[in-house]
DNA sequence: AGCAGTGATGTTTTT
DNA sequence: CATCACTGCT
């Protein structure tokens, strides 16, 4: 007979916790904290509070015994998620350090190497990034196309955003061809058998690109139960942080992942979404709850981060909008200056301003910590930076072309990925048209004998004869051959910076430059014991964004943050500038096509304004002539233009002679 | 046939 | 600045 007990029953609102979480969380944010089971959506504001609401319901399923290692928490950058983790760990104990965090990517990779067999891959599948992923769809193209028509037909990034948009809208072909490539429908029987041949191409070579961890991920869910049933029955609770930036083929993921009891809150607020290039709606966020028998739905509209006047400013941007958001943010009257609105002459002046300013604001005591400056695309900061240098501004830029995509470092990184992949040809692709008289015609012969298991790097002797006569070839095939101690990577990275050093001083005039960050990233590969890790990392979480970074002189100083938008998402400071607010730079001429590019930039605007605490400048340089539209550009943006001169403080800059000689 | 050098071209945003 | 098509070279 079954032993009966009492036990007590308690209501979650009475239990005893080890933090108060009535007092430190305002009502609206407290009842999200406390939502417990089945579907929740959080409609959070810009600065409303979302990482804290985040950050205290993971403490709070933890303190009510709930196990941490079942609690799954999806960021959108690896930043986010490490941020997180250390504001739950201060915030409770080391039991949060249990939770899985990481990015939609990371996660699914780290499934994947699990659970390999299931999806036809062998554990040492290597990850392209989305260049590499480009280079190889040239590849089949030069194959597949007759020569008649290789002007009209879509190059290689174009069919490789074609493909990932796509794969990412859960859309064919054809409806993304019509919608965003009319032009190009035409050749959809073509593009679509490149698109077979790229995907067996990457099965053969054991790689996988970004797109591929999602949809192999979905695959494996929907096609296998046991590995579902394992998977859900370990994640129990799941959170999506950023929902409005997920796109069809992550919901379809996380519908999947909640399994029967649907534990999923997300996240996120439908007017910072800025990522529709990768296939994201901002309108998916509303969908969310339809997917539900049952979803609660929480609303956090109070601000914390700005003022008054800078809330006033991005609510009529936002409320400009074509497209109506559902929401207003409000403060507690924290009052402070209207934003500036800056005209600056052509870029040097908007860029002697920032500077100048950031060195009154330091001596007036903010530190440099505490200010940003952002902008719409990377190549907008290159004026400044020369600027920032000749001051002596210690900075870290976030966004644009990161150290590990430079040339020189991705080729060593393929050298790497065929010491843990020796069928990874697009690592051999890479590194065989390095070789001295070695084409895509040579490449190719190389490649489809290393498909086959037929050549490999011990047999090429045999295999392919003629090739020995090539010095350069066989002491590329004598390097991978080397039996490197997979646990120094150390050692191997630079054996092969040794090999490649002679390829780099007859290719390149900036040699020193170069070889400075192999220096650089051979610091990199010392954190590292273990391969495959490293090369995860270097495909998914890239350590470090820039170059000037991480030195270890420059670790203890504080520094600048320039950033683009996109990557200043979730962050805030007391001070933001954001320059280049010039019509046609920002939305950039290419946007205005149609309404939703339009208002798309108006969210990134909004965006980029909402990261400010205390004091924003909105800096536009006039007088800039467009090559491409030939026009001279000298209005403010039109975000700005279209709201009333209440809300902003305009000022224009005047050279004042006395001062230190701004010219030269 | 296959490779390398040359001159015009265009260019967001990220995992 | 990197990519692409073209042309001349081996």
């Amino acid at each position: 007979m079954k032993k009966l007990r009492l036990k007590k029953k308690t209501n979650l609102a009475s239990r005893e916790y080890s933090v108060d979480y009535k007092t430190s969380l305002n009502e609206e944010q407290y009842k999200a904290v406390m939502h417990d089971k089945g579907a929740a959506l959080v409609l959070a504001g810009a600065g409303s509070g979302k990482t804290r609401t985040l950050v205290y319901r993971v403490s709070r399923l933890i303190e009510d015994g709930i196990d941490p290692r079942s609690i799954l928490l999806l960021t959108f950058t690896r930043k986010a998620s490490s941020e997180m983790l250390s504001r739950i760990t201060s915030l409770l104990d080391t039991r949060a350090g249990k939770i899985t965090t990481g990015t939609f990517h990371s996660f699914a990779l780290k499934l994947l190497k699990r659970y390999c067999k299931q999806i036809g891959f062998s554990q040492e599948f290597s990850i392209i990034d989305q260049q590499d992923s480009a280079d190889t769809i040239d590849l089949i193209r030069g194959r597949h196309l007759p020569p008649s028509i290789k002007k009209r037909f879509p190059k290689k990034n174009t069919l490789q955003k074609i493909l990932s948009l796509s794969i990412n809208k859960r859309e064919s072909t054809l409806t993304i061809l019509e919608e965003f490539y009319p032009k190009y429908v035409e050749y959809e029987d073509l593009i679509n058998t490149i698109f077979i041949d790229y995907h067996k191409y990457k099965k053969t070579a054991n790689v996988m690109d970004y797109d591929d961890l999602l949809i192999y991920l979905l695959e494996l869910l929907k096609e296998n139960p046991d590995a579902r049933t394992q998977i859900t029955n370990y994640y129990k609770y799941i959170m999506v942080d950023e929902y409005q930036d997920t796109n069809r083929l992550q919901h379809e993921i996380i519908l999947l992942l909640g399994g029967k009891d649907n534990n999923i809150m997300a996240v996120g607020d439908d007017a910072q979404s800025i990522y529709s290039f990768r296939g994201a709606d901002h309108q998916n966020i509303f969908f969310f709850p339809e997917s539900f028998e049952k979803c609660e739905v929480y609303k956090i509209e109070q601000n914390y981060r700005s003022t008054e006047q800078i809330l006033d400013l991005s609510n009529e941007i936002i409320n400009a909008a074509a497209f109506k958001y559902e929401k207003k943010l409000f403060s507690r009257d924290r009052i402070g200056e209207k934003p500036y609105l800056v005209a600056a002459n052509k870029e040097r002046q908007q860029s002697e301003f920032v500077v100048q300013q950031i060195l009154e604001l330091r001596e007036q005591g903010i530190e440099l910590e505490d200010i940003a400056v952002l902008f719409r695309s990377s190549y907008h900061a290159f004026d400044l930076e020369i600027e920032l240098n000749k001051s002596n501004i210690p900075y870290i830029k976030f966004g644009g072309m990161k150290f590990i995509e430079t040339a020189h470092i991705k080729d060593l990184i393929s050298y790497m990925r065929l010491l843990f992949n020796p069928k990874d040809v697009v690592a051999w692709q890479r590194v065989l048209m390095l070789v001295d008289g070695v084409g895509p015609a040579t490449t190719r012969k190389i490649i489809e004998n290393i498909s086959d298991n037929r050549l490999n790097i011990s047999n090429y002797k045999e295999v392919l004869p003629n090739l020995n006569k090539n010095i350069g070839i066989s002491n590329l095939f004598k390097l991978v051959a080397k039996n490197f101690d997979p646990n120094d990577i150390t050692y191997a990275a630079s054996e092969m910076a040794f090999y490649y050093k002679e390829y780099m001083d007859e290719k390149y005039d900036n040699v020193n430059k170069r070889w400075r960050d192999i220096e650089t990233f051979l610091q990199i590969t010392d954190q590292y014991s273990d391969l495959p890790t490293f090369l995860n990392d270097m495909a998914l979480d890239p350590p470090i964004n820039s170059l000037d970074e991480l030195e270890p002189e420059s670790k203890e100083e504080e520094y600048l943050t320039i950033s683009t938008i996109h990557s200043a998402k979730g962050l805030e400071w007391k001070v933001v500038f954001l320059i280049w607010s010039t019509e046609g730079k920002f939305p950039s001429a290419k946007s205005t096509h149609t309404i939703d590019s339009v208002e798309e930039e108006r969210r990134l605007f909004y965006v980029a304004v909402t990261r400010a605490k205390d004091y924003l400048y909105i800096v536009y340089p006039f007088g800039i002539f467009d090559r491409e539209s030939g026009m001279v550009l000298s209005e403010p943006s039109r975000f700005i233009r279209e709201i009333g001169d209440e809300f902003l403080e305009k000022f224009i800059l005047t050279e004042d002679e006395d001062d230190e000689g701004i010219d030269d």
